[in-house]
RNA sequence: GGGCUAGUAGCUCAGUUGGUUAGAGCGCGCGCUUGAUAAGCGUGAGGUCGGAGGUUCAAAUCCUCCCUGGCCCA
């Protein structure tokens, strides 16, 4: 009679599905992580530890968030649970940007919608609308972010709008203003006379416009090289009206200029035969045409470098414009038109602004807000550059009939060209010199520490520090002003008689102790006796109403978070952003922690590249090639998007699409299939089983060799914030060395040895140490699915030291013990594989040919030189190749067996397998019916199931 | 236009100070298994290393130029 052997077979059991159905489970799995109180949890837990703090640059609180906030906060995620696995105290306070234009912005367009104007509602009420639509999606992006499987102190954030938060931020602002390195300057803003204000790039259009232009001598005053002695240089601008502002004429120094000496010149021509003009020579002859000059003589060529130090004198010198104006290297100086020379107005310009400060010259206010020139313009006090409606007024040609009566006009005409408009008026705009708060880059030094403190950090990768110091050796001062609503109020007051600063510490103290309880708007709704206290009369004092922009805000984040709250610490461990905040947060926090406190806020700085889609280009509506992190989460899950995460390598621009999603997910089903074998096959274990390694065979030695190996690579490299190296080693590790090699190997004691046998006793002890492990690596970024591999470890388990967290998110990366490293037998298996692989080879041809099917149909006899036999000598080698019988001989193969190039001296002649097929264990063996008791098993399966009770 | 940076198989990435027929995993084709089964195993085919010059006995690797991208400035 046959007897049903299956029963009696071992078969993984688990509960852990194949198909992670993440979509649905990671819900469930956030809500027992709310419930647990996970994140109070881990900080109890790591209580003590030395703490590694990762400081979140905070997201703009005005949208959903994007691929980009995803792969920042997943990453940051990645390192803080690494960190807390690898033994630290690694806290995390997410944060948010709240004020600035952007939100300002939409709460205008509502009131416009609405048909109303912003400046008719008063401004606390406006802030506090602002204040309502940041609330809200800092409300939206923490469910998004949470969603995204990021831990973190969700409940308790961080804002830069709470009221410490404001209060801070004016103690920063006010400790400039002490030690000297905040100053009142001034700056060219792009300027609407229609609405006298400045307005912000984003209020800016662009149309076609005509202006009146004109070429301009500047006599040589003091030249630097004698081939422009007594000559002119030609300057031209579509601005006549920022003349009485020019102090310097720009030219570059790769440009080529000549000297032309004026022959005969047409009717009506403003130049003077025998005059010398100094001329870019690519556009000399367009400018000759224009001025109608006939003929002329080129005298001299030379470049652009050999002008530095020659003065000029202003066109109207003796007219009260007696400026010197000396030449300057501009890199902004093109040929495309004009003279090859660009007049420069500091106040009327952004390069002409920055050259100018390059050069130490002043930059003169010569317009006002309604346009018109200021009283102590000579010549021209009181005309208008643009009219209340927007239309051109007389200063042009004021200042082109000066030019002209004082011999400097060569040229006039007019240009229809693009333009900056104001969006609201669409009257033109102008750049107009106005009153800003600087921080001097000088003063204390500041620059000097910020070089200094950039040395001291380390930047990875490494390049990030060149690309942040280029940056600030040359940047200018820093304007933190802006005549905005929506932000902290730069809360200074400046004594009228002198135009000073009032530098009261007890006036400070005042009005930060005022915003700490009430806030910022407080600057707006009380007046301003009520900050000045009774020490000083507030008529004696202008209350400054500019807000900071928001780079200082987020620059003071340290003050207000890492200094404030006790559970971090001061200076953060890590600073990690895309490589576009080296301009951005990295640099304002660098610079406010400097000027403040004289080093960096953070001791590493991380960067990671920007997001593209799979053919390398920036994602845009228009092209339809977003990938929108919430669908990724709704159609895979986010421990697929948190595998892309670690899958590509940030450092550099990552692309993602439909096929790399899908890639990630294949990615991850081993992985997950992996855990599942593991969990299946260490159903019913328990502690009682586990075997020491000095008792188990060879191979399973070998995997606990192995696991030293992997630790030792995995802690390394996610230590350098390498997690591509650490994640493909894992999947390597799970795919190669596990799942087709141990794990196929293996099957055979698992399902079918006695379970009280050595061999399977250590088979599944290493599988314990398997799980462990795996469980615990892949936690940082398998948030999801590792927590779900835990809760379904072996019941008998839960009770021993490394298995009773309630969390795998409590665990720590486990200890592998270094005594498990064994060099020698990981070379000797490297052999083994080796020879192995020539046997798999060899089985193939003989499948396909149809000899065979299973590889435990064969019995192969492989043909090794004697090395390889002693190594062979101990190992069961049709074991390994799961094959029921193999032949091991030494000497050298016959002609035709199976040899592979790369394994010398091994060959392979196939052979067929002996005997009946054990209807447990499926090998074929000669001895299967010689069990009088079970004449269908082997001897081993025979024994093994006769110790099985009820069978 | 300037600063920084990238371009190796369909995809994600390795490739040590220049040195044998450029590697891995995934995907793909074929086969096996049907006791990890919407899984597992084996095996095979894929690359003129962005392009063009140059240095060298030897270049994916060094130099020059160009092309195509990205971030930040102008």
């Amino acid at each position: 009679m046959t007897r049903d052997y299956k029963p009696t077979v071992f078969l993984p059991r688990t509960d852990f599905p194949m198909r992670g159905g993440l979509p649905t489970k990671e819900p469930e799995l956030l809500k027992r992580w709310a419930e647990l109180d996970l994140f109070a949890r881990m900080r109890a837990e790591s209580a003590g530890r030395p703490k590694f703090i990762l400081h979140d640059g905070p997201p703009y609180a005005n949208g959903n968030i994007h691929i980009g906030h995803a792969l920042n906060k997943i990453l940051k995620d990645v390192i803080v649970r690494s960190r807390q696995m690898m033994g630290f105290d690694s806290n995390y306070v997410p944060g948010w940007d709240c004020h600035g234009l952007p939100i300002e912005w939409k709460i205008e367009e509502k009131y416009r919608a609405a048909g109303k104007n912003k400046d008719e509602v008063p401004i606390v009420q406006f802030r506090g609308e602002c204040r309502q639509f940041a609330e809200h999606w800092v409300g939206v992006q923490t469910e998004e972010f949470k969603r995204l499987g990021v831990e973190g102190d969700w409940k308790r954030p961080y804002t830069t709008m709470t009221f410490p938060a404001e209060a801070q931020i004016a103690r920063e602002i006010h400790k400039f203003a002490s030690n000297g390195g905040l100053y009142k300057g001034v700056k060219p803003v792009l300027w609407s006379v229609v609405e006298k204000t400045a307005l912000a790039d984003a209020e800016v259009e662009y149309h076609d416009h005509t202006s009146s232009t004109i070429f301009v001598r500047f006599p040589v005053y003091g030249a630097a090289t004698p081939e422009i002695d007594e000559a002119t240089v030609v300057i031209w601008t579509t601005t006549p009206w920022t003349m009485p502002g020019n102090r310097a004429i720009a030219y570059g120094d790769e440009i080529e200029y000549g000297v032309y000496k004026v022959g005969a010149v047409a009717e009506g021509s403003l130049a003077v035969p025998g005059e010398r003009l100094v001329l870019a020579t690519a556009l000399a002859e367009s400018v000759r045409e224009q001025a109608k000059i006939g003929s002329w003589t080129l005298l001299h060529k030379f470049p652009g470098a050999k002008l530095n130090g020659t003065l000029c004198r202003h066109p109207l010198f003796g007219k009260g414009y007696d400026f010197r104006v000396p030449m300057l290297p501009g890199e902004f100086v093109t040929t495309e038109a004009g003279t090859g020379f660009v007049h420069i107005a500091p106040g009327h310009g952004e390069d002409d602004f920055h050259l100018g400060m390059a050069h130490g010259i002043e930059v003169p206010r010569t317009v006002g807000e309604d346009g018109s020139y200021y009283d102590c313009v000579p010549l021209f006090a009181g005309r208008r550059v643009y009219t209340d409606e927007g239309k051109p007024g007389d200063a042009n040609n004021a200042v082109i009939a000066a030019i002209q009566e004082a011999g400097g006009l060569l040229h006039r005409d007019r240009l229809r060209h693009s333009y900056p408009h104001s969006w609201r008026s669409k009257a033109p705009l102008i750049f107009r010199a106005t009153p800003q708060w600087f921080i001097s880059m000088e003063t204390n030094g500041l620059r000097a520490t910020a070089l200094e403190a950039i040395g001291n950090t380390q930047w990875v990768p490494p390049q990030g520090e060149n690309r942040i110091r280029s940056m600030v050796e040359t940047r200018p001062d820093w304007c933190i002003s802006r005549q905005r609503a929506w932000g902290v109020p730069i809360a200074l007051f400046v004594r009228k008689s002198d135009g000073e600063i009032l530098k009261d510490p007890a006036v400070f103290e005042r009005i930060a102790g005022i915003f700490q309880t009430e806030g910022s708007d407080a600057w707006f709704a009380r007046p301003a006796q009520d900050f000045l206290g009774n020490a000083y009369d507030a008529a004696d004092f202008e209350q400054v109403r500019d807000i900071v922009e928001v780079w200082f805000e987020s620059g003071s984040t340290h003050a207000f978070v890492l200094e404030q709250r006790p559970e971090l610490q001061w200076p953060a461990s890590l600073y990690l952003e895309g490589s576009d905040q080296h301009r951005g947060w990295f640099h304002s926090s660098l610079l406010e922690s400097c000027g403040t406190r004289g080093r960096a806020p953070y001791d590493a700085v991380l960067t990671h590249g920007f997001t593209l889609d799979e053919q390398g280009r920036k994602m845009s509506k228009s092209l339809g090639n977003v990938v929108a992190p919430q669908q990724v989460c709704d159609q895979y899950g986010a421990d697929i998007l948190r595998l892309w995460v670690v899958g590509t390598d940030y450092t550099e621009d990552q692309r993602i699409g439909p096929e790399i999603i899908k890639y990630q997910a294949d990615l991850y089903r081993r992985l997950r299939n992996t855990l599942r074998y593991l969990l299946g096959a260490l159903a019913d274990y328990s502690p009682a089983e586990r075997l020491e390694p000095a008792a188990m065979p060879e191979l399973e030695r070998w995997v606990l060799h192995r696991l030293v190996e992997m630790d030792a690579h995995v802690r390394r490299t996610v230590e350098a914030y390498d997690f591509h190296a650490a994640f493909s080693a894992i999947h390597n590790f799970c795919a190669v060395e596990l799942s087709s090699f141990y794990f196929d190997v293996r099957k055979d004691s698992l399902y079918c040895d006695a379970p009280g046998s050595d061999r399977r006793r250590a088979v599944r002890t290493v599988m314990e140490h398997l799980l462990s492990a795996l469980t615990a690596w892949l936690a940082p970024v398998l948030c999801f699915t590792a927590e779900e591999a835990w809760l379904q470890r072996p019941e008998s388990l839960r009770g021993e030291p490394d298995w009773s967290a309630e969390s795998v998110h409590l665990r720590l990366f486990p200890g592998i013990p270094e005594s498990w490293r064994d060099d020698a037998l990981a070379a000797k298996w490297a052999g083994v594989r080796d020879v192995r692989r020539v046997v798999t080879g060899a089985l193939e041809l003989e499948r396909a040919s149809k000899r065979i099917g299973s590889s435990l149909q064969a019995n192969p006899t492989v043909y090794v030189p004697a090395e390889v036999k002693a190594l062979l000598a101990d190992v069961d080698f049709a074991d390994v190749c799961i094959t029921s019988q193999i032949t091991v001989t030494e000497g050298t193969a016959p002609d035709g067996a199976f040899t592979l190039p790369d394994v010398a001296g091994v060959g392979v002649v196939p052979g067929l397998a002996e005997g009946g097929k054990c209807e447990r264990c499926w090998k074929i063996l000669p001895e299967v019916g010689t069990v009088a008791a079970h004449p269908t098993l082997c001897r081993r399966c025979a024994d093994a199931v006769d110790g099985m009770p009820g069978f």
